[in-house]
DNA sequence: CGCCCCGTTGAAATGAGTCAAGCCTTGTGG
DNA sequence: CCACAAGGCTTGACTCATTTCAACGGGGCG
C-alpha cells in the first residue's frame, strides 16, 4: 500500500474518519513517490507549480528573499504537511521550497486532487481544514514577531515543532529530534543568528530545555508554555454527510 | 434579494462563477442581517462560536491580547470578508473580533454552510479560497514583521488595504477611505503608534502618500510598490466540475 | 588533510520602544 | 450655544534590546 501509515493519512485522521475507499481513491491519484536530496529546490519561486506532495520523511522549508539578500522562513515543513499549500493555488508559485535533509514525498497533481473533491467533498474539506491550519500557523508567528519577546518566540517555536511532530509519532514524551539549524530556526523567528543562538542558551541556563546535536529535551514544559502563551486552538472534526440525503447524493460523497 | 450587490458576492465572483441558484441556495441559509456598533465584541475570546458573517459594510479587527497587556491586531476586516474564518473552525474561539465602527453583516450557522458545501462543494472551495487567501495575508504579515522596515510595511499595508477594498468596489483609482486609526494600524504592524506616526509622516514627506482625515490617497504607485515589496500573488480560479461526470452529478454542483 | 557548515563569542552602532506632554478635532451635555 | 471631555495625532528625549560585523573553534565529509 503507498499510503500505509504514511504521516499525511495519520494527520488527516485526526480531523475525519475516512474509508478504506477514501484512502484507495487518494492512492489511486498519487503518480509517485520521490526523494529529493538536501538542499535542492522542490519549488521554483514564479513557477508554475500544480502538484501536491504529501511528506512521507524528512524536511523542507518554506521561504522568500528580500531584495536586501535577507531570506525569511515562512514556514518549515515537517512530515505529514503538503507541499503546494498555498503555491500550487496561484498562477505562478510566491514561496520557493527547499529541502533542508533528505526528503520522500508522495505526489500527485492538484487537478486530480481537486476533482476528487467533486467526488468527494471530504477531501475539498480536507484542504480547507489544512489552509486553515496554515492560516492559523501564520498568525501565531505573527503575533510571535510583533508582540512576543524573542524567549518567548523560541520557546513557542520549540512546542509548535514538538507538537506536530508528535501528531505523526515522530517524538517522544519530551525529547524529539530538531533537524534545523540555527541559522534556518532565525530566519523563522526573525532574529539574527547570534541573536538566538543567545537566546538559545538563555532557555538552557534557565533549565528548561536541554540538548545539542540536533536532540531536544523539554525539561519544564509548564513552565515553557506560559512562558510562550502556548495554546493552541483545537479544530473541529470536519463534518460528515448529513444522513437524510437521498441516497444518489451520498453514493457521491 | 438579500445578498444582492453583497460585496462578499463580488469578491466570490472573482475567483468562481455563480449561477442564480447557487446564490439562491446561499441565500437561503442566511439567517438575518444585523448591524453592530463601534466597538462591540462580536466574536468573545474563549466562547464557542459557530457562525459564518459575511461583512456588508463596516470595519472590525481580529487581535489578540498578550498577558503584558499588549494588543496584537491580526487582521483587519473589510466588507466582503467573512467574520468566522477561522475562529468558527475551533472548539473555541481564539481570536476576539471587535467593530471599529458600525457594522452590517449577513449571518449564517456554520453547519448550515458546510451541510451546503456536501450539496454543492463549489461552496467547500470557496471555503478553501478564503483561508488560503487568509493563510497568504498573514504570511506576508510574517514577512513584514521580521524582514521588512517599518516604511516598507506600512507601504505595504496600504497597497494592501487599497487592493482588498477596490475588488469590492469602495476605493477609487488611487484614493480610498483608511477607516482605522493609527493606533490600530499600530497594532497591526507591531509598531508602537508614536513610531507608525513618523513612518506615516515619511511617506507622506516623500510625497508617496498623502492624505489625513481618514482619506488617503496614493501618489507614486511604483515607487510604493517597490519600497514594500508588493507583488500580491494571484489565486487560481475554483475549478469546475468535470463535464464527463454523469448528469445526475452535474446538476448538483 | 582541508574545507565548509554550524555554533559560539565579543564589541560597537542604531533603530525602535517607552514615557510624557501638548494639540486639534469631534461630539456631547449643560 | 458654549464648554468640556475624549480620542486621535504629533513631538521630543532617553534607554536599551537587537543588529551588524568580525573572528574563532569544532566536527563531519569529501
Amino acid at each position: 500500500m503507498v499510503l500505509d501509515r504514511h504521516p499525511f493519512l495519520q494527520r488527516l485522521s485526526q480531523h475525519v474518519e475516512l474509508a478504506a475507499n477514501d484512502i484507495a481513491k487518494l492512492e489511486s491519484i498519487i503518480e509517485r513517490e520521490i526523494s529529493v536530496r538536501r538542499k535542492h529546490e522542490l519549488v521554483v519561486a514564479g513557477s508554475e507549480y500544480r502538484k501536491l506532495c504529501f511528506v512521507k520523511d524528512g524536511n523542507a522549508v518554506r521561504y522568500q528573499m528580500l531584495r536586501n539578500g535577507k531570506r525569511h522562513i515562512l514556514d518549515v515543513i515537517l512530515p505529514g504537511d503538503v507541499i503546494g499549500v498555498p503555491n500550487s493555488f496561484y498562477e505562478r508559485a510566491a514561496y520557493p521550497v527547499i529541502a533542508v535533509n533528505s526528503l520522500t514525498i508522495s505526489v500527485c497533481r492538484l487537478d486530480d486532487y481537486l476533482e476528487l473533491c467533486y467526488q468527494r467533498p471530504q477531501f475539498a474539506f480536507a484542504l480547507c481544514w489544512l489552509a486553515l491550519q496554515e492560516a492559523t500557523t501564520h498568525a501565531e508567528r505573527v503575533i510571535g514577531h510583533s508582540r512576543r519577546t524573542p524567549v518567548e518566540q523560541l520557546s513557542h517555536f520549540i512546542l509548535e515543532v514538538h507538537a506536530r511532530l508528535r501528531s505523526v509519532g515522530l517524538a517522544k514524551e519530551e525529547t524529539f529530534a530538531l533537524p534545523f539549524s540555527q541559522e534556518i530556526i532565525a530566519d523563522l523567528l526573525g532574529l539574527s543568528t547570534p541573536h538566538l543562538n543567545r537566546v538559545m542558551q538563555q532557555l538552557k541556563s534557565q533549565e528548561l530545555v536541554a540538548g545539542g546535536d540536533g536532540q531536544l529535551k523539554i525539561l519544564d514544559r509548564e513552565t515553557l508554555k506560559s512562558i510562550a502563551h502556548y495554546d493552541p486552538p483545537e479544530l473541529l472534526p470536519i463534518p460528515l454527510a448529513k444522513a437524510g440525503l437521498p441516497s444518489k447524493q451520498v453514493a457521491i460523497l
